[in-house]
DNA sequence: GCCAACGTTGGC
DNA sequence: GCCAACGTTGGC
């Protein structure tokens, strides 16, 4: 990666000490013909593993950043209403992605092995639907005008969110967190 | 289908 | 390490 990251450093790992890390929050986009919220709702366990990331970004915030229960957005993309469709949360470490092995897989990559991996995801479990908050409603509140998302050219498929947003969604939302 | 933005690749 | 070519993303 050439440039530091536009995005605040990963807190520290909870290791060592006690502190209760702070939860943190994400939006991970996903095409709704590959799992929908409804779809994800349906699956076993209501979870699905977050197979195919293939950007040194995204992968590192699956890598270094991602702990079991952190809050994400769950993002409908490339498809006639892209937008937040629903939340759901981290379910698992981050750990190697089976179709980069996986010749037959649009997602192969030759270049890695079982012995030496380069793409890992994470699981992601389904929270709750919520009705459908689309990019321009996004964009029309400036207190979110600072998400990843919403920056011009913005590819990355997972973003972080800060706590004021994500307080922000929720409420534009009307969900209540769970104390 | 268009196209802007951006990441990756590979020759030099 | 530069940088042009190419591929991908994703809203429109």
């Amino acid at each position: 990666m050439a440039s530091p990251s536009p995005f605040p450093s990963p807190l520290p790992c909870d290791g060592d000490d006690d502190r209760v890390v702070e939860p943190r929050h994400w939006l991970m986009k996903i095409e709704p013909d590959e799992c929908s919220i409804d779809e994800l709702a349906r699956l076993p366990g209501q979870t699905v593993a977050w197979t195919g990331v293939r950007n040194y970004q995204a992968r590192n915030f699956m890598r270094d950043a991602m702990r079991i229960g952190d809050g994400v957005l769950y993002y409908h993309s490339s498809c006639p209403e892209p937008g937040i469709a629903g939340l759901a949360e981290v379910a698992s470490p981050a750990y190697p992605d089976a179709t980069q092995f996986d010749a037959a897989s649009p997602y192969f990559d030759p270049k890695a092995s079982p012995a030496a991996p380069r793409w890992l995801h994470v699981d992601v479990r389904f929270v709750r639907r919520t009705r459908q908050l689309g990019l321009a409603e996004l964009r029309s509140h400036p207190e979110l005008a600072g998400m990843a998302l919403l920056r011009p050219g913005n590819r990355l498929s997972i973003t972080p969110v800060t706590l004021a947003e994500w307080q922000a969604v929720l409420a534009l939302l009307g969900v209540t967190e769970p104390a």
